[in-house]
DNA sequence: GCCGTTTTCGGCCCGACTGTTTTCAGTCG
């Protein structure tokens, strides 16, 4: 609502407006919850005291929480009756010339745009400032849409991106040549592809970036930015720069936009002017060729991209208080492993035989329990004969000088009321118990977090995996008490798990970095189903670095015997209770 | 409407591309 209230304003050209609604809309986003939630529980102060959002729009807020509406959106709504973020989403069409399809034609929706496009294409063609090439463009942009994905998991994306990365590096004159803007950052969705690259011959560039096979339409095309559509559903912008501007274009390209306009705030304010060409004092160009430098230039330490999202990484950094983040292939071992025994492709000797060959030196072998039926999920005797099934390929794996190990997990269902679907006696038998949501998703909030909290005290009990159970696109995460769960999970030393299958990437980056400054012990696991799953563990790192993840607060960072050390002390500590 | 190492008024990121214009408006990122 306060997204559409800024594309109101600005049709009704009203100036300013627009963007302090558009940044009050981004910080309720990045909200880790439900603006709603925070509302009730701390009041109309606690919204005014998000950056962004000031005396007047913490009362629209309120409004919205309480009523469902406010004032402005009313009388907005009525003045233009119109799905402004279903049009405005179309490429190329924006607020001011909505308001031109809206006062002479009436277009309120997208099937209105598509009439008048039909029969009065002329018409059209005729309003101050259009012309046939703008009709022609705003047809395709309505096809195309039919044909946008939105946004897609970071993991189904990655490779493809960088693919393409590599045909891009092998063009004539391409010095260089990165992947920027949200899958630099790591986020867990991907809306576009950004590719930077430094070149001695942009036009050769954009000829051959146009000719990709997987480019179905060209947005646009120049010696500086070269704009397509891809097969995949997505967007690919290729940026053309000089390579002595490497650092400062991929600082910019990079983003996040926020980050961006902060840095730029703060850059201003000693004096100097950032952009993408880089650090100017004046006109002399204080630095440009690293981010490194540009940083240095500005007083702070190296921002590492994934925590570029204005979330106070700025004031982190000038305060000297940048956590260091967990390094890219810190992880010893994996915690959520599946296998042919419930629904995994390949046997436990073949997931171990990948891990061990990707660098990892321990697994956790997590099949599916009872009640999970669909997957055929163990029971307590068929946990006793993959028991046996281990000490196999852990003796096969030993006896070849593989210094690996396979631990027995299990990931056993959480009930309605709490309980799990495995008895005790089984699971003390196991080196680590992980329990996961599969059922009853839409529980109230009060009821969620109560069942929740019953498996975190549970003496035996070593990870909660996905904590919320989302599925990307498909299925919302279960709402509960974040706070209560956070500070039940670091009093008993129950372990929170990054889920980092790429449709689930669970918990988020926002809920990590709420649980690491409660002191939450956490893992990294693949949720992995076939071997090339194992390679997901290094975007389970991503998301850990974008929750601001030192690696002390990661596990299975820890050797195979200090981790089950660790479990087991925590065990014996819950017991204690 | 928001905000403050240019603070409670007076600013608000800025450059590229397109299509429409003869110098710029709209859109995008």
């Amino acid at each position: 609502m306060l997204e559409e209230t800024g594309l109101r304003y600005e049709m009704a050209g009203v100036p300013f407006k627009p963007r302090a609604y558009e940044r009050a809309a981004a910080a309720v986003r990045a909200l880790p919850e439900p603006v709603c939630e925070r509302y009730r529980r701390e009041g109309q102060e606690a919204l005014d005291a998000l950056p962004g959002i000031g005396e007047s729009i913490a009362q629209h807020i309120a409004d919205i929480c309480t009523r469902g509406t406010f004032p402005e959106f009313d009388e907005l709504r009525k003045r233009f009756p119109v799905a402004v973020r279903e049009l405005t989403a179309l490429e190329g069409l924006g607020p001011k010339r909505l308001r031109l399809l809206y006062e002479a034609f009436g277009v309120k929706t997208l099937e209105d745009l598509r009439n008048v496009l039909e029969h009065k294409p002329h018409k059209l063609a005729g309003l101050p400032g259009w012309g046939e090439k703008t009709v022609a463009h705003l047809r395709e942009s309505l096809a195309l849409a039919q044909q946008t994905r939105g946004r897609l998991p970071l993991g189904f994306i990655l490779p493809s991106a960088e693919r393409i990365l590599q045909t891009i590096l092998a063009i004539r004159g391409v010095r260089r040549a990165a992947i920027a803007g949200s899958i630099r950052r790591r986020k867990e969705t991907v809306g576009d592809i950004d590719i930077l690259v430094a070149t001695t011959d942009p036009e050769r560039l954009a000829e051959a970036v146009v000719a990709l096979p997987e480019v179905v339409h060209v947005h646009q095309k120049g010696s500086a930015r070269t704009s397509v559509r891809l097969s995949l559903g997505l967007d690919m912008d290729v940026r053309a720069i000089e390579e002595e501007r490497w650092g400062a274009a991929l600082l910019y390209f990079t983003g996040s936009r926020a980050h961006n306009i902060h840095l730029r705030t703060y850059a201003e304010s000693m004096g100097y002017k950032l952009n993408e060409y880089g650090l100017f004092q004046g006109k002399r160009c204080v630095a440009a060729e690293t981010e490194e430098e540009i940083y240095a230039a500005l007083h702070m330490p190296y921002i590492p991209p994934e925590l570029r999202e204005d979330a106070g990484e700025i004031e982190a950094a000038l305060g000297g208080t940048l956590p260091t983040l967990v390094p890219y292939g810190a992880l010893q071992g994996d915690c959520q492993v599946h296998s042919t025994w419930t629904d995994g492709t390949a046997s436990i000797e073949a997931m171990a035989r990948a891990a061990w060959e990707s660098g990892l030196s321990y697994i956790a072998i997590t099949d599916h329990t009872r009640a999970l039926a669909m997957t055929g999920g163990l029971d307590e005797r068929a946990l006793d004969r993959q028991a046996e099934e281990i000490r196999r390929v852990n003796a096969t794996l030993q006896k070849e000088g593989i210094a690996f190990r396979v631990l027995h997990g299990a990931e056993v269902n959480l009930l309605k009321d709490g309980s799990l679907d495995i008895s005790r006696e089984a699971l003390a038998k196991l080196d680590c118990v992980g329990v996961g949501v599969h059922s009853h998703f839409s529980l109230p909030p009060e009821e969620q977090t109560k069942r929740l909290l019953h498996a975190i005290e549970h003496p035996l009990v070593d990870i909660i995996f996905h904590p919320t159970a989302r599925l990307i696109g498909r299925r919302d995460p279960i709402t509960f008490d974040v706070d209560a769960v956070f500070t039940a999970c670091a009093r008993t030393g129950t372990a929170l798990d990054i889920d980092a299958f790429p449709d689930r990437m669970d918990a988020s980056d926002t809920l990590i970095r709420q649980a690491v400054e409660k002191g939450v012990r956490l893992v990294v696991s693949t949720d992995a189903h076939a071997p090339s799953h194992l390679a997901y563990r290094e975007l389970g790192i991503a998301q850990a670095r974008r929750g601001w993840a030192p690696k002390e607060s990661i596990l299975n960072t820890l050797p195979v015997d200090a981790f089950l050390a660790h479990l087991k002390r925590n065990r014996s500590r819950r017991n204690a209770r």
